[in-house]
DNA sequence: CATGAATGAGGTTTCATTCAT
DNA sequence: CATGAATGAAACCTCATTCAT
């Protein structure tokens, strides 16, 4: 009973322990997956019993839901400092995305067990937990960053497509990195900046084809 | 024991039950997700037994596999008769996503489902089924055609990216599908068509932000 | 699940072993408590694995909650029988307190049973589930026999104070019974029906200090 | 370990720290039930960790035993000061049954949780702990004092099944107070002493139905 | 072909108890 | 004296699988 809803102030040697439990448990979902992710597997990593992490959770899905507010606050806070830091729209869109596959190149682990949680973890009706919604924060943050770019335009339709579109990528990028050994992670970067960059989604612009001719 | 390697001939009877199964597995694992299909709950869909799934599939792992390659056999089919019939390197790859979105749209819960099992099912020692790996068909065919585009350009890399790219933009199409009630994917079709369309990657096409001048 | 809400038809072999394990549990609580009779102790008693209990029984709190029912509707009945065969107020009393004391000696361990699950069973929120309540149904039926009696009277309060008093005596039969050898529960039953029959609480009746007198 | 056989002196914050958990275990026990009154329940109402339970009592075997016998004990100091005055057989039967129903009144929480105990407290064979004997001393007791009794005479057979309906009766008054908002424990009482004090038990009594013509 | 019945491994959770600080 | 931390046994429950009918 330890995580109230009021923010308690834990010990050092509690936050010690809570932490390297979050720790194992994100290597756990890495590996293992959502399902392999067991209590006795977090544990064994931990070199502890199982008991222990029900004493320091108050269950395994306090656990998770604690690992992903975890992993998104220090995401969050990583990726805000580098996008505020920029001038230009242009430098804040490359600032989001090279923050943004740095945090996912250097927290390959926990992008992958955030991963597994939200797509898995479910309310006892059996609908998702980490229900997708209509206003995803992380779409509409980075819709507003594009929004600014001269190929992409005010249209909000356009922009939040696109904002799709490089969400995925995104992602698409964390996976590639832990199964693809061949994956360069900076090229890719580069590439999908550029790709941004160059776009012409505006209608004014002309009609596609008619730049090929 | 019916799936052996030695293709079988099935009884009309026997396809009518397999197929009637798979379906009822597929809107299984798109509402309840992989861990809530369960053995009991797709017979209940059915409205068979459990044992009549045992009869039929040599067992849940052999049920799951069969749907993965059933669900891709169909969507190959319908995607290469579009591709096939293009003329142009420009509307292969605008037919290649026209028809990927386009079954995407008519199959949502098949897309769901089969997402779920290629995340989720493992084998015995706990490394992903169906592995991502460094040569991906599907996104090796599909750098193939966006090799021709002239945005693009040859070198193996930049096609190789964008279609990493595009492959996530399509999987995360089919998500907002599920989920997202004012999700137009006419209009995401044409945006992402257009990003590709207009993509300048090539280093020698000049500096992307001089294009801005 | 097989419990459902809506009345199941049972196979044969189904009601069979349902009624086994219902009479298996029944000794273990009687024997080994609430706390002690587990899903462990009633199936090794069934001589069937802990899995088959599961499956005849929604869960442990359905199994319980059926063995009550159970032993209610034939008590009820045997009980009924009786007291609908008397013709005078005197007669239905004495047939319900023989009636029920004979159904007690019968059946001892069920008794016991129930006693243990209506005194320990609770909902998730703490508070017991089969919660005693101001309208008790059985002291509400017999208090409406007893206030036919001449000496008891047609007040409510005298007839539902002896009735609160009947109850408990016979079910402290039923813990005398299991537990003292020495019980004789024919004299016992003698004697509580002339307890009853002699009972003078109207205040009309006199002082019941003058009638030693 | 403080517990021991030998009567040891008790410091005076030693004895207000027993008496302070023995009175948030009988909450904990009233409200919670015997199964839900855990060490952490009892140590969070007092204010206190776990670990001074344990440090104070051997075990939560040793600090529900202590519970019983302190309750009993101070239960037979009130009750035998009220017998002790009376003169008359009546008017001890009276004392008795009025103190016992005074002393459940005013000590309901008490009441319950040590009947919580004695039902559900089991030694490691599984038998009760407080197991009913042939030679209950409470029954015995007070059919002492109920065989002074004219009506009741001084067979010991009468007097014992009349002790235990008596005992029966003020269980059951205790559970009532608990439960129900409209038991009036004053006119219980006054309904249970004329109900015992018009016993006409003797079989040279004559007939009860006579009694009526 | 189909079913109901049974199994048993494995999961999460609870809790009395112990121990170093 | 008191505490927080850790343990490990035991409980209930789920579910893929097997088998006799």
């Amino acid at each position: 009973m330890r995580s109230d809803a009021t923010e308690r102030q834990f010990t050092f040697i509690e936050r010690a322990r809570r932490a390297q439990i979050l720790a194992c448990a994100t290597a756990a979902l890495a590996e293992r997956g959502y399902a392999g992710a067991t209590l006795a597997d977090i544990a064994r990593r931990a070199g502890v019993s199982k008991g222990v992490v029900s004493y320091h959770f108050a269950g395994k899905d306090d656990l998770l839901d604690q690992l992903v507010a975890d992993f998104y606050g220090r995401a969050g806070t990583s990726i805000a400092a580098r996008v505020e830091a920029a001038d230009t729209a242009a430098d804040r869109v490359r600032g989001y995305l090279e923050a943004n596959l740095a945090f996912v190149a250097e927290h390959a682990d926990g992008v992958r067990a955030v991963l597994e949680i939200v797509a898995n973890r479910r309310d006892a009706d059996g609908a998702l937990h980490f229900r997708p919604t209509g206003s995803d924060p992380l779409v509409d943050h980075l819709a507003g960053l594009l929004a600014e770019l001269p190929g992409v335009g005010p249209k909000a339709t356009h922009a939040r497509n696109l904002a799709i579109v490089v969400r995925a990528a995104i992602d698409a990028a964390a996976g590639r990195l832990l199964t693809e050994p061949t994956f360069d992670p900076a090229a890719y970067t580069r590439d999908l900046v550029r790709l941004i960059e160059t776009a012409r989604l505006t209608e004014t612009a002309g009609n596609s084809h008619d730049q090929h001719a």
